[in-house]
RNA sequence: GGGCGGUUAGCUCAGCUGGUUAGAGCGCCUGCUUUACACGCAGGAGGUCACUGGUUCGAGUCCAGUACUGCCCACCA
């Protein structure tokens, strides 16, 4: 890079400018690209794969923020870190997407063949996949594309039929009819998970069933689905139940059918619930199910997989479900079986994608046998116990449990969808015998009779299927590749805790079973983006925020900044613009004091060993060179926590309250003067080493400001690898203790706090600030500092002249006006005739009274035995020595206030 | 029906293992074109940390309960 000069540094950091070249620049020099060094740890990172064809939301920018930090900081720290990259072909999603171009064409799927279909989606794919890309590159990510995944790519989809293969013969995986959740618009099998339950207000319908030999007589039901009557082959009712005691183990018709089904006594029914009992549709709902099972009774399976009445349902035969809810209600009231109906809000099953009414039924599908949690050698048990024995670690801790408790409750997984778009299953059926072929490779022949009629299973697998294999076929499972033997099990997995079942305990399951490891030793969990209101943003609700155009606007540091900043992990956020506007003003302050310092020491001599910096001897360079440290770890300390942004808002308070409105401030001083060592090698350490500990949080304006600065000083060279390369690649700083220094840190507090009165009182008694006042300070045992800080005190609370004595020497007759206390310093400034005198009067003693106040309950704390032999020693020291000061100020106090009634 | 959060300044939120007189951003008030920055500077107002009880020398922080509020899970016909 080009030293520019100066006067060439606009004032207003200009983000759009930099951020295009700077990732440019990132990209041509691979800085991303992790190598292999098999003498260090390496950090690893896998990315959630988003939607191949999706656009980056604001919960995404948040994601990718987060993990960005962690894969910058580990890289600055020598880590070899590997960021891996990746899309998802999401099937359902994806496909259903399509369906829906199609049908704004007037076209459905059923109108192309599968390979047709297929064919269409891709075109998609193509059109589209390549945003995710963009707009992760404009996020600044510095995640190794080289590395890229897509889910359908031959590797990882090698690692799909090799996992079903191993399940398969491991007899893991299986394939039975039994019950499902079944969107009838996406005509594909659900797992139970993707069926959202939301409250709808529904009617309840009570039906009479006649009783067969006592026509006269019947048992009435409750439900909410009169339709799935259709299918009924049984009456439930419980066991003891009173009100059914007659009818329990008798015969009723079923209206309409004129079936004839059983009444059978179940304990699963509640005697209070309806009429105490229960219609059972065991083709249509997975409790009847169960009840069917126990008394064997029939299934009839009466709605079909278009979600219209079977033939089975008679007369309603090909009927749409929910008209035949209507009509059948409706016929049922005419026959007088329908006793009443009432409103009725409860809970429906809807499909996550859709949102179409999912219906349960009863069909052939592939399910993975996760076993029971308590099973030390199943998938759940295994799963269950890498989390409760810590081998993998959850932060926020609190969602332990919820994963623990999902595991414990757990049922098999229903992993075949009815799709065209995803991995298709890969068993071939004979067509000459019975066998199943299940293989890696497409086989030539049966693998049981060796005929070549073979036709593969038309259904694809569950989307989360593939991604629960996403750590470790990413890194080439299941060839026993360098990528995989180094950096699985990866380190971190970062991603919102919305998805912890549907995908983290999915790869924990199906990692362990593959690799025998875990696939990563942390989850890191954030939360959900919400908009001002606090409500979900989504874009049926239209409030979602685009994140590059918000980049636009602020700046990507500033966008990742806001985002990062002023909330704890796995906490929703609500995101606002005014955030935004002050992590943009949090940039332009950061640029600013660049330019400032850049300015400064353009051509200036002297600027030699500003990297390591010897041990400074001014006070001040001594006071800001231990707080940088200070903050440093801290700010380590943070980032070893998990606690991003309170790593970013101790930064934040360093850089503007301490760097620029005091450190700068006072450094201006000097520089104008030029008395004294110059500050201009600190200046120069300090803006390099802050810059370093904020890079992983804002890329980009750290690394434009970082190059324009070594641009200007000299080369150094150190014990800590240094670059002017590029800031990405230069060590991230950790604190080194020898830089503290507590006695600079407590001098130049008093100096502030001092200043701080002094323009306090200004404000207070409206002297304006290029009216100069006077002051005399009454130094006691800090005489040297103040004398050495004079010039500070001086120019920045505008006092001249400036008198400065130690205690015992302070002239009597300053005069009347104002006098401050400050902690062991007393500050008179002489204002006769400004100063109300009884104002002043009443102003020192209410400050007395309140010290007064303190000193008391100090004093009562300290003398308390129990305190001082219970509290912790470095308590009770900072308490007595909090005493200690109080007295002294309660003692100034009162001889002030003495003198000015005196 | 279970489980998990939240309730701290007008608003949005930090506050890690209990220990100064509880913090930030935004907003508000008063001054200020002070040659890095008005996306700024200086100063200020504003909080019985939801409520009740308990543990403790000491509670925003730990425990129990209550009230609101949000979320997750569950086969509420």
């Amino acid at each position: 890079m080009t030293s520019r000069a100066s006067s060439d540094i606009p004032s207003a950091y200009n983000a759009a400018d930099v951020e295009k070249r700077i990732y440019q620049d990132w990209l041509d020099k691979d800085y991303f690209k992790a190598t292999i060094d098999k003498d260090k740890t390496p950090f690893t990172i896998i990315m959630p794969p988003p939607n191949v064809t999706g656009e980056l939301h604001l919960g995404h920018a948040l994601e990718k923020a987060i993990e960005d930090a962690l894969v910058r900081w580990h890289r600055m720290l020598g880590d070899p870190t590997l960021w891996l990259p990746g899309t998802d072909h999401a099937g359902i999603a994806t496909q259903w997407a399509v369906e829906r171009r199609l049908a704004e064409e007037g076209k459905n799927r059923h109108q192309f063949d599968r390979e047709e279909f297929v064919e269409l989606v891709w075109d998609h794919v193509r059109k589209f996949g390549g945003v995710i890309h963009e707009q992760s590159r404009r996020l600044g990510l510095s995640a190794d594309w080289s590395r890229h995944k897509f889910t359908l790519d031959p590797g990882p989809s090698r690692a799909v039929r090799t996992t079903f293969l191993n399940l398969y013969n491991r007899g893991l995986i299986y394939r039975h009819e039994r019950i499902i959740n079944w969107c009838p618009r996406c005509a594909t099998a659900l797992s139970d998970l993707e069926v959202d339950y939301s409250e709808v207000d529904g009617t309840l319908y009570y039906i009479r069933y006649p009783i067969a030999d006592d026509p006269a007589n019947h048992v009435t039901v409750a439900t909410t689905r009169p339709e799935t009557m259709l299918g009924d082959t049984g009456v439930a009712v419980h066991p003891d139940d009173p009100k059914h005691k007659d009818a329990l183990g008798r015969t009723v018709i079923l209206p309409i059918m004129d079936r004839s089904i059983p009444v059978v006594g179940d304990e699963a029914i509640q005697p209070e619930f309806g009429t105490g009992a229960l219609k059972v549709t065991p083709g249509h709902d997975p409790v009847d199910f169960d009840i069917g099972q126990r008394h064997n009774l029939p299934i009839i399976n009466i709605i079909g997989l278009d979600g219209n009445i079977t033939e089975a349902g008679g007369k309603y035969a090909g009927m749409e479900r929910f008209q035949a809810r209507r009509e059948i209600a409706a016929e049922l009231d005419a026959m007088g079986m329908l006793e009443k109906t009432e409103e009725y809000r409860h809970s429906v099953g809807h499909c996550q994608r859709c949102a179409s009414v999912v219906e349960p039924l009863i069909s052939l599908q592939w399910f993975v046998n996760l076993g029971k949690h308590d099973q030390p050698d199943s998938i759940a048990g295994r799963a269950h116990a890498a989390v409760a024995g810590g081998d993998i670690r959850v932060v926020p801790e609190r969602f332990n449990r919820v994963y623990l408790n999902w595991l414990e409750n757990i049922r098999d997984w229903c992993i075949s969808r009815q799709l065209w778009w995803g991995h298709r299953i890969p068993v071939w059926y004979c067509g000459d015998c019975s066998h199943m072929t299940v293989s890696v490779e497409d086989p030539a022949s049966c693998s049981g009779c060796g005929s070549t009629k073979l036709e593969q299973d038309q259904d694809v697998l569950d989307t989360w299927f593939s991604s629960g294999l996403w750590p470790h076929s990413t890194l080439g499972w299941p060839e026993d590749t360098e990528d995989l033997s180094y950096f699985y099990s990866t380190s971190v997995l970062e991603t919102g805790y919305d998805i912890l079942f549907f995908w983290v305990a999915r790869m924990i399951m199906l990692g362990i079973e593959n690799t025998g490891e875990v696939p990563f030793r942390t989850v890191f969990l954030h939360g959900l983006i919400r908009d001002a209101t606090g409500a979900k943003m989504s874009k049926t609700r239209g409030n979602t925020m685009d994140p590059l155009e918000l980049s636009d606007k602020y700046g990507t540091d500033a966008l990742r900044f806001a985002l990062t900043t002023g909330t704890a992990p796995g906490n929703d956020l609500r995101f606002t613009e005014s955030r935004l506007e002050s992590a943009r003003n949090f940039a332009n302050k950061v640029w600013n004091a660049a330019r400032f310092v850049m300015t400064s020491l353009e051509g200036k001599p002297g600027l030699d060993g500003w990297h390591d910096l010897p041990l400074p001897s001014h006070r001040e360079d001594r006071w800001i060179v231990a707080r940088l440290d200070r903050v440093t770890a801290e700010v380590n300390t943070s980032l070893e926590n998990f606690e991003l942004g309170d790593a970013q808002q101790k930064l934040y308070d360093f850089i503007w309250n301490e760097f620029c409105d005091w450190y700068i401030e006072m450094a201006k001083i000097r520089m104008r003067s030029g008395t004294g060592p110059s500050p201009l090698p600190v200046l120069a350490h300090v803006l390099e080493r802050t810059l370093r500990l904020l890079h992983p949080f804002m890329p980009f304006i750290t690394e434009e400001i970082w190059q324009n600065l070594l641009a200007r000083l000299p080369q150094e060279s150190d014990s800590e690898g240094n670059t002017t390369e590029s800031i990405m690649i230069s060590p991230y700083p950790t604190a080194n203790g020898d830089r503290r220094d507590d006695q600079a840190e407590e001098e130049i507090a008093l100096v502030m706090q001092a200043i701080r009165a002094v323009r306090n009182a200004r404000a207070q008694l409206h002297i304006p600030a290029n009216q100069n006042l006077e002051a005399v300070v009454q130094a006691n045992g800090a005489l040297q500092a103040l004398e050495e800080e004079s010039e500070v005190i001086r120019v920045l609370s505008r006092v001249e002249p400036l008198r400065i004595y130690s205690g015992d020497s302070v002239p009597t007759n300053t005069g009347r006006g104002v006098t401050l206390v400050v902690d062991q310093l007393v500050v008179h400034l002489p204002l006769e005739g400004v100063v109300d005198l009884a104002a002043e009067s009443l102003r020192l003693q209410e400050e007395r009274d309140d010290c007064a106040r303190n000193l008391e309950r100090v004093s009562k704390l300290v003398s308390n035995p129990n305190f001082r032999a219970k509290a912790k020693p470095d308590v009770v020291e900072t308490e007595e020595e909090r005493l200690k000061s109080l007295q002294e100020r309660k003692q100034r106090l009162d001889e002030i206030i003495q003198q000015i009634s005196g």
